[in-house]
DNA sequence: TTGCTCCTCACGTCACGTGAGGTGGC
DNA sequence: TTGCTCCTCACGTCACGTGAGGTGGC
């Protein structure tokens, strides 16, 4: 009386495909088959396919499974190891649950950079893009420079923001007039402002030319025009 | 100045073929391509490789991540749904790792079941295996009568585990003979070690039969005469 | 011309799952 | 005979990775 591939799946809580699989990989005997070709289990691979799913259950590949069982007498070391990567999945998982209860807090889409949902909800579509750019290209403080100019935003700020492709030549102007002492304040201010890029993770150069390019694709040919006049004007 | 699919993958901290992927499964558009056919990305895809990066290091897999954009303004329940996955998740590993502890605290092989670590140490093979047998087909609390048995050996236990295979008639009576006061003391006090599959969790039919293949299959055959006279003794 | 980059197939990986098509046992 | 079980291929899944073989750009 011995048992057949589903019966030994049942037993061992598993299932027939699983079975078949560690034959495939060796992890598991073959066992004799009756004159129809039916396998015929016995005790020793019921044991050994119990060993094999508590080690799959604890998280161990079947690639290892084969070392593990050598190491039989003295399982310390790998046991450690499997320890320590659990320890830091777990940490990695607590930050990310962190992370989620940011986002949930301020009702922030799941891919906003979790420093930025505070200020998520007030932000244009355009303002969001610029974001995960400057996420990824700027450093940790010139980040939070940015997030303080998101969170409060001057006047003239929302007037850029909203100035329309086709305004005129006039209007482009008297907003440059309007933007420059506020840009050349907070210059005096705050150096940061001056070259944000200076110290980013990804380089300087590099962090520019990313900005720049999201910015030059980003905002209407209006808007372009009044940054490119303000760059000029500070240049001088 | 676009990027190329090799830039664009640098810029998102993510491979070529990460990117080629999404295409494939239409996450994320396939820019216009240059004249010799190389693709140009731009701003807006690199912002989606970015939410995609995003989303994918928070755990979420890519065939759920189209319906997280379209859930944009109110992404609360998803990130619930998440949020109480990672949390069993973490719950989960976090039970792993005690019973880890337990292992090393007792050096005992990763396969073994932690509440069996204890006496892992003093057990042959053979009773190894029929731990992990009896592990999958008796309640916990026959487990725990078992464990205290393992633990705590009777002479006889160790004498029956110890008998050759070639025994004579006369030592397999003299043993028997021995065992026999034994057992019946144990099963006046305890009624457990008289039916300790009645309440087993596949049956007691079933694990009955199971232990029964194991005994069978992994003693020899002076063990196996010693326990069915034993047990016609203690039938009659 | 050389070395580097880009492209598109096609196939591999991991741990199995899902049928397809055929046979055996009651 | 019918329904259930067993067997062996072969192919699918997921999220990409690894070459193969060919072309473009400096």
């Amino acid at each position: 009386m011995a048992w057949s591939t589903q019966q030994l799946a049942d037993l061992a809580g598993t299932t027939v495909k699983a079975i078949r699989y560690y034959h495939e990989i060796e992890l598991l005997d073959v066992p004799e088959r009756r004159l129809n070709g039916y396998k015929q289990y016995e005790v020793r691979h019921l044991v050994r396919l119990l060993q094999i799913r508590r080690l799959s259950d604890l998280g161990i590949p079947p690639s290892e499974m084969a070392a593990m069982a050598r190491a039989d007498a003295e399982p310390d070391e790998a046991i450690r190891v499997l320890d320590a990567e659990l320890e830091a999945t777990i940490a990695r998982l607590t930050r990310v649950r962190a992370e989620l209860g940011i986002l949930l807090q301020h009702r922030a889409p799941a891919y906003t950079p979790p420093a930025f949902a505070p200020v998520s909800r007030d932000l244009t579509p355009r303002q969001r893009a610029l974001l995960m750019v400057y996420s990824t290209v700027l450093s940790e403080s010139s980040l939070e420079k940015f997030r303080e100019q998101l969170a409060d935003p001057h006047e003239t700020d929302e007037e850029f923001e909203a100035l329309p492709a086709d305004a005129d030549d006039a209007a482009i102007d008297a907003l440059v007039e309007r933007m420059l002492p506020v840009l050349v304040e907070a210059r005096t201010k705050d150096p940061w402002s001056q070259n944000p890029a200076a110290d980013s993770p990804v380089g300087a150069e590099q962090a520019e030319r990313t900005m720049a390019e999201a910015m030059a694709q980003l905002y209407n040919p209006a808007q372009r025009e009044v940054l490119k006049r303000l760059n000029a004007r500070l240049a001088g």
